[in-house]
RNA sequence: CGCGGGGUGGAGCAGUCCGGUAGCUCGCAAGGCUCAUAACCUUGAGGUCCCGGGUUCAAAUCCCGGCCCCGCAA
């Protein structure tokens, strides 16, 4: 074995959080840790710290929050810490090229996804609105262009029929963690020999927004199921019904016949509350109203008064 | 002090603006109908209307304070 690593872990989401304190337990040194600053979030607009930041504090680890990724100060804080590699998992930034060449071993990246394939900033809710049957993780050396850098490990990991964003997470994290820690032993052995990604492959997986979740009822139910699963827990998909808001939870495809115009409600009794869509019906599983609790189905049809032939 | 909605029998809701014996859709119990049923009919049990003050002859409803939940936003 040779001596361990100085590494910086940068990252920021839960699932960082998670790989951080894998690399915790590996047998290299987490010399520092950069995240995104901590900013007002949730009702009361309170400010809250990165899920990385609480492991590295809770594990008395150094921690900048820099605004900018060029500030000089915080350049220099990163290379007084004299990383032998920088690992980055879901920072939330592009980084520049001086903080790539920073460490000797480059930046380390774990991505959600099997590269060339969806590269960018959500590949899992874009794996399952695809209908992916399999997708994994991968770890590579990243490079100025967006996750088009030379490839180290990779992983895959089937997707259930009932998948969500969250469920997927669930499963990459523990995966990635896993590679990761494979993938710098192999760095450190030399066993690992870099692959150049096929550029004729590659796909693209663009930042999710708000307004994404709203439901097209134009589309096939199958493929407005997809995206329920895709956009849950965030942005989840929603609809208006009666001037409200109207979140999906959980939905299923009933029928492939066409069936009312978009957007119709063709059913709504003990049997279930169904929306015609541009190709098929589509079942309501699992709604919210906004200001209530998410409900089944047959929860919210005993106090909403909806009816068959109105519109979404 | 970011904006807003809500807490009503076991569940989901209406009623609150315009105070005056607590209602709807279900569930539950008993009986009936039926070959049968998650169907249908009849009857019934079950509620401190979140908590604490106040106003009033009278408060789920108005006023003040508190606790909890939720949507937006981030």
């Amino acid at each position: 074995m040779s001596d361990p690593w100085r590494i910086v872990f940068m990252g920021t989401p839960a699932p960082a959080a998670a790989t951080l304190e894998a690399l915790l337990e590996g047998p290299d040194r987490v010399v520092g840790v950069v995240t995104q600053p901590d900013r007002p979030a949730g009702r009361g607009q309170q400010t809250v710290k990165s899920p990385v930041r609480r492991v590295a504090e809770a594990n008395g680890i150094a921690v900048l929050a820099p605004e900018k990724t060029r500030d000089p100060a915080f350049l220099q804080a990163l290379t007084s810490w004299a990383p032998d590699a920088i690992v980055v998992v879901a920072y939330g930034r592009i980084l520049p090229r001086s903080i790539l060449e920073l460490a000797p071993q480059g930046c380390i990246n774990v991505h959600y996804s099997l590269l060339p394939k969806y590269r960018g900033a959500a590949p899992i809710p874009w794996a399952i609105i695809n209908g992916e049957e399999v997708s994994g993780v991968t770890t590579m050396r990243l490079v100025e262009k967006m996750d088009a850098g030379p490839i180290y490990l990779q992983e895959e990991v089937a997707l259930a029929k009932d998948e969500t964003a969250a469920s997927l997470t669930q499963k990459l994290v523990p995966v990635g963690a896993r590679l990761l820690l494979k993938t710098i032993a192999g760095l450190k052995a030399g066993e690992i020999s870099p692959r150049a990604q096929d550029e004729d492959q590659a796909s693209y997986a663009p930042l999710i927004k708000k307004e994404d979740g709203r439901v097209n009822w134009q589309e096939p139910a199958s493929v407005i199921e997809r995206r329920v699963r895709a956009f849950s827990p965030w942005p989840s998909c929603y609809t208006r019904w009666n001037g409200k808001l109207l979140k999906i939870h959980k939905a299923s495809v009933v029928s492939t016949e066409r069936r009312g115009a978009p957007g119709e409600i063709v059913r709504a009794d003990r049997g279930g509350l169904w929306v015609a869509t541009g190709e098929g019906v589509l079942s309501l599983d699992e709604v919210q109203l906004e200001n209530r609790d998410r409900l089944l189905a047959a929860e919210f049809l005993k106090g909403a008064r909806i009816d068959r032939g109105q519109r979404l």
